[in-house]
DNA sequence: TAAGAACATTCGCATATACTAACAAAAAAA
DNA sequence: TTTTTTTGTTAGTATATGCGAATGTTCTTA
């Protein structure tokens, strides 16, 4: 087939939409334009050059649905990221904040050989430092989650992972760092206000709030 | 300053330049756009964006030289490309030949932070996997090296290092890997024959022939 | 249903990179 | 010095990415 190569920005698209689709019913261009910071002129011609490489079809109702190839290609580029970002906190012991930032730009450089030989290193990681399945690492055992968000005052949960959209957020992730909500940490929530978009959390002995908003991008239990 | 973003291929440019300055006299621009594969006309253009980005200046007689910030890129990219080879071959166990076309890809996403955790993790080496000095490890204190084909029959030398330039030829890479040409390697030279373009040599119990034109790339003593 | 908000599209433009083809200039060889 | 070879330069094209401004559509909501 043609197997023609793929840029770094095409790459970027095709992510963005596969994880939006995890999160949103349809993926429209508007959602991804805003989510990726490009007009929408951009996401247009973007959008066109994306189908007619074969990538993904654009329906009638403007839903942008990726097709095998672009599917296979969007969970690549999530393999090599979750990938990268391990080697980056567990070997080369940079932090969480950094580690994805970092990663975004390594994720394209590397070759399937490289991805197969860092997967050897880590041991096969089923997950990233952030918590997220590293695809093809694993069958899908995902325990059922739930977004903190929605969790009642009163009841203890353990923090999962943090959602791949949340992940761009550095001022969350710092966030957590210092109040040390990481994977497997147990958080007690102790007030939720919906009202004042504010919940109450208790880690160890560290009690802090947090919005709203926030909470919708922490999955737990 | 205008600390403006460079792009990949600006800093291969300017390595290709650098590089090229340390084995021929005058760089010139039929020697880089030989060197990088690229048509005359692209070189034109290229170099005049570059020089007008100041990473360059083009002298009367047509000859390119680095200004510091050109040649800082340059050491810069080449420092990145070493230790990212030595993560390949020391830490996840590639291949020398696979080493330097990865790390050739790698090397434009290695933001300064990683750079330092790699150096550090690697234990600041002092030389790539094919013998190169890494910029900005340790001082210049190389000893008096020797292109492989200067060397007279019967005498027995130290191989020291492939040239930046031998390092992209596959080829060459494999073949040396095959008769354990490592740097360290001990090489008796059995017999030159320049007419024949050919030179024999023996690495422990194996003999072979070797083209003097490979052998300029091979640095001994 | 009419108005406004949200979304998509077109147009014109810009930059970095690269090519081919034609042509000009300089250097080296005969 | 004349010829040949090597180099450099222009011009015209192309692709991938991006922008803003103007214009259409479509959806929602009052």
């Amino acid at each position: 087939m043609e197997n023609a190569k793929i840029t770094p920005a095409a790459e970027d698209y095709l992510r963005t939409i596969f994880v939006l689709g995890e999160e949103i019913q349809p993926v429209i261009a508007a959602r991804v334009a805003d989510d990726m910071g490009v007009s929408p002129s951009t996401m247009v011609m973007t959008l066109r050059r994306l189908e007619g490489q074969g990538y993904l079809t654009v329906e009638r109702r403007k839903e942008i649905h990726l097709t095998p190839k672009g599917k296979k290609v969007a969970e690549g580029i999530l393999r090599r990221h979750f990938l990268t970002e391990r080697l980056l906190t567990d070997i080369l012991g940079m932090d969480w904040v950094k580690a994805h930032q970092e990663a975004h730009r390594l994720e394209h450089a590397i070759s399937a050989e490289v991805e197969e030989k860092l997967a050897k290193l880590l041991r096969h990681p089923s997950t990233c430092p952030h918590g997220n399945r590293i695809p093809g690492e694993g069958s899908g055992s995902r325990r059922k989650e739930v977004p903190l968000h929605q969790v009642m005052a009163g009841k203890e949960v353990v923090m999962e992972r943090i959602t791949e959209g949340g992940e761009r957020d550095a001022r969350l992730l710092g966030f957590m760092q210092d109040h040390h909500l990481f994977p497997g940490a147990k958080i007690q929530v102790l007030e939720v206000a919906p009202s004042l978009g504010i919940m109450s959390l208790r880690v160890g002995k560290d009690e802090f709030s947090l919005g709203i908003e926030a909470a919708k991008k922490i999955r737990v239990e």
